[in-house]
DNA sequence: CGCCGTCTGTAATGCTATAACGTATGCTAC
DNA sequence: GTAGCATACGTTATAGCATTACAGACGGCG
């Protein structure tokens, strides 16, 4: 059966199936509880530790399982993936796109907070342009990037720091 | 015995080494050898591959010998890590900076062609200034980036399709 | 029905990175 | 000189992240 999620995780579902349903694309069960389970998390998550979680509701679950999965969702651009972390966060962006809209995948930059572990992330325009711009002038067309950024956050720069550890971060809400 | 680079190499690592000197940190012989495999290498190299061919001068060496070592190395700003390839590639700006320069911390973005998969490093300062721009009006001071673009490089976009193996792009020159 | 493509299960493995502890070496202070 | 300390490196083991390869299940369609 499948699994239960906060009411803002099961209406951003349920638009997420919307859309791949336009696509053509269809939001299995599985793919729909990995999908609420990165949604519902508060940050960004690892892949086993996703792993940990789905077996709660599927015993037979096993790594390909979470990557396949992962792979698919990457591809309909309803979740991204944070290279410094090797973890997966959702794309609230990407749930909830116009069904007709045409692509699936839009510019993203994350900012991490090397105090307290947050994650945010930002959709600026500017940024992937003056990029794609760098990027022509070397003759390079690009397709995709990832822009990562370290510092700190508003709340960390004026506060002792104090930083919340992964378990912290993950079930908060 | 120290082992033996292309004259390029041999002196970026001279350069190197008094920029260190001039730091007080030293480059030690096995600093050295590391740093030259990896500015020896045409593209950026794993960590493994690294150690392998450390092996060929010192029979000890083990994971954490290249770990320890490459974090010095990116302490320096001798070398990049490129997160989308986990992999290592060295910094001719860092490498080449004027011994008594400040900080060692340059901000690089990487374009990596899909097609052929060489890697080129940028460093526009344009993009640096906006996208730190842009992570200030979220409240956020960025202290490190991480930009990686994918995409097609002027070569393979007007050339049949070709795409080289990491073996072939590791031993080029 | 028989074929095919997609989705998922299952076992094994490979690649990337770190922990924990020991040893050697060189520097400084006394 | 030697006691104390910091740095660099060796060594073994293990943790964490990701993929390969193959098999079964299921639905659509000629």
């Amino acid at each position: 059966m499948p699994a239960e999620f906060s009411r803002r995780t099961e209406h951003l579902l349920d638009r997420a199936e919307a859309i791949c349903q336009h696509r053509g694309a269809k939001l299995t069960e599985l793919r729909r509880d990995l999908l609420g389970l990165i949604l519902d998390a508060a940050s960004p998550t690892g892949a086993y530790d996703l792993l940990d979680r789905l077996r709660q509701s599927r015993r037979g679950a096993a790594p390909p399982t979470v990557y396949r999965t992962l792979d698919f969702l990457l591809e309909q651009g309803l979740i991204h993936r944070v290279e410094r972390l090797s973890a997966f966060v959702g794309c609230v962006a990407g749930c909830t796109a116009e069904p007709g809209g045409d692509s699936h995948t839009h510019a993203a930059q994350f900012l991490i907070c090397r105090e307290c572990g947050r994650v945010v992330e930002m959709q600026d325009h500017n940024v992937s342009m003056v990029l794609a711009r760098a990027a022509k002038d070397a003759g390079f067309s690009i397709t995709n990037a990832t822009v990562e950024a370290e510092g700190l956050c508003s709340t960390c720069r004026t506060t002792p720091a104090r930083r919340t550890t992964p378990a912290e971060r993950t079930r908060a809400h």
